[in-house]
RNA sequence: GGUCCCAUCGUCUAAUGGUUAGGACAUCACCCUUUCACGGUGGUAAUAUGGGUUCGAAUCCCGUUGGGAUCACCA
């Protein structure tokens, strides 16, 4: 049987690296058994609704190259994908349920959550009195217009049983479980009511969530066996944690995948690093695209413990797509970054000593601070051991560098280090003692992108010469 | 609190009864070098804990501890 997998999100704002991991993961499940994916926007809380949420949906997957078979844009046989479109087709299979004893209509007032002293909520299970009302009379009271919800019926006793494909056989006593409402008062379904019947009706065969749903999928099998349907196979996912004791959260601060983008962060290192959240493939690579990922993923191979989002990887293995990015689309990226640079600035050989040097985009401002506006550095900064520089040696190299590179006419890297290079062996230097004093001159940071002659090259001559003589002012 | 789930280096993980417990990130050292990077080499570093079962346990069983989840007319 072919198998079919979705990802339904509700539009309530971002997308977090949680929620993208589930839906890279049901596309990977249903993609490396050639299956179909489709996406399913679940919005029946009108309450939480966030506009423009969808359109972020939308464009985090196709971003990540997460594409859909089926869904709400692009439609299918199974449609419409939107529940808020398909409300009207709820109410009857609840009324069904009813009929086949899986359901009963409740007019209880909505619940409220009850405190102690303390302030903790006090846990009191709920014990439905309307499941005792005769069919006949609730029939009657709704048609009198009496508001009412309809409540799964649960009985009580017994264990309930089913497998789940990451974490194995999970046994619950019936006894555990909370007679939910299905259908609330303002007609639509709930969460649990609605997945249910539209994983059935567009024939989910795979049902991959997080494994907050472990403990309430009997309710979910309960329902599937009332109505004689098959049940799903299950595949719930660990969370992805922001530390030990916390889960990430879309809150303060913690990574959004739009977050990671505007930080400089390639969508494909991003999704590279989340497959391997959770998941590995067994041998030693750790480099996949998206394509190679639907070649070799396979749910046996997924994990059950949490995993700490660790951004100094994602960080590194970003630099590693940087690296590998050709030079004309790393110049590309890096373009925007480097917008306020002086019109002078020859931007492609900055950019090109900038890419082995960078590991996200973002890391571009400071990198290159020193182009626009020399710092005031301390005259320490030409003190280096290893270098055999001091202050002494820059006093007696800068003045020798400005003479050679006042003559100098050829303004290009190799013509420039062949130069310094002979100055150095004429005076009896080590390379470094003229190479590093220029480069602190040029730059005023400890750090740069590039070496001094790559740095002349960038700043150009007359800036050069300025700021030797600037250097050779503080000595 | 009841129930369910989880537990290998700091982090992501490999090892499905027999390995000197492997790899990657991070970290440290060294090499390369025109600084910083990149690259290369090497090092530090883990089976939470107590009992079993077994010739043999990270691996199977039980307890303990620690953590997470769940108990809504939210999804």
């Amino acid at each position: 049987m072919k198998i079919r997998t979705r990802f339904a999100p509700s539009p309530t704002g971002y997308m977090h690296i949680g929620n993208l991991r589930t839906a890279l993961y049901e596309y990977l499940i249903a993609k490396a058994k050639g299956g179909d994916f489709l996406l399913r926007i679940e919005d029946t809380d009108q309450k939480r609704y966030v506009e423009g949420a969808t359109d972020i949906i939308y464009d985090t997957l196709k971003m990540v190259g997460i594409n859909w078979d089926e869904g709400p844009d692009i439609g299918g046989d199974f449609g419409p994908y939107i529940q808020s479109e398909r409300k009207d087709l709820y109410a009857p299979y609840a009324h069904k349920l009813v009929e086949l004893g899986g359901a009963h209509y409740c007019f209880c007032a909505e619940r409220e959550k009850e405190y102690d002293a303390e302030g903790n909520e006090v846990i009191c299970k709920f014990e439905d009195p309307c499941k005792r009302i005769p069919l006949e009379e609730a029939r009657k009271r709704i048609a009198a217009g009496e508001p009412y919800t309809i409540r799964q019926t649960i009985n009580k006793t017994g264990k309930s049983k089913y497998e789940d494909k990451v974490y194995g056989i999970i046994e619950i006593d019936y006894d555990e479980l909370d007679e939910g409402v299905l259908l609330k008062t303002d007609g639509f379904p709930t969460y649990n009511f609605a997945n249910v019947i539209d994983d059935h009706l567009m024939g989910i065969t795979h049902v991959v969530r997080g494994s907050e749903y472990l403990p309430s999928t009997p309710k979910y099998n309960l329902m599937y066996d009332t109505f004689g349907w098959e049940r799903p196979v299950y595949v719930h996912l660990p969370p992805v944690m922001k530390d030990a004791q916390h889960k990430l959260s879309k809150r303060n601060g913690d990574a959004s995948f739009q977050d990671l983008l505007a930080k400089g962060y390639l969508p494909e290192a991003i999704i590279n690093y989340i497959a391997l959240l959770g998941w590995n493939p067994g041998t030693e690579q750790e480099i996949f695209s998206i394509k190679e990922l639907e070649q070799i993923f396979s749910i046996d191979r997924l994990n059950k413990s949490p995993a700490i989002f660790d951004i100094v990887k994602l960080t590194w293995m970003n630099g590693v797509y940087i690296r590998n990015l050709p030079a004309e689309e790393f110049y590309r990226l890096a373009e925007p970054h480097l917008a306020d640079m002086p019109a002078n600035v020859d931007k492609r050989a900055l950019a090109a000593a900038l890419q082995p040097r960078i590991e996200t985009f973002g890391q571009i401002a400071e990198q290159v601070a020193f182009v626009k506006a020399l710092p005031d550095y301390a005259p320490e900064l030409f003190v280096n051991k290893k270098m055999k520089t001091d202050i002494e040696v820059a006093r007696k190299a800068l003045p020798l560098i400005k003479e050679v590179l006042t003559d100098q006419t050829e303004w290009n890297n190799d013509a420039l280090f062949a130069a310094l290079k002979s100055l150095a062996e004429a005076n009896g230097m080590k390379n470094g003692q003229i190479l590093y004093p220029a480069r602190i001159a040029f730059s005023g940071q400890e750090t740069t992108p590039g070496g001094a002659t790559e740095l002349a090259v960038v700043l150009g001559k007359d800036e050069c010469l300025r700021r030797i003589d600037t250097a050779i002012a503080k000595l």
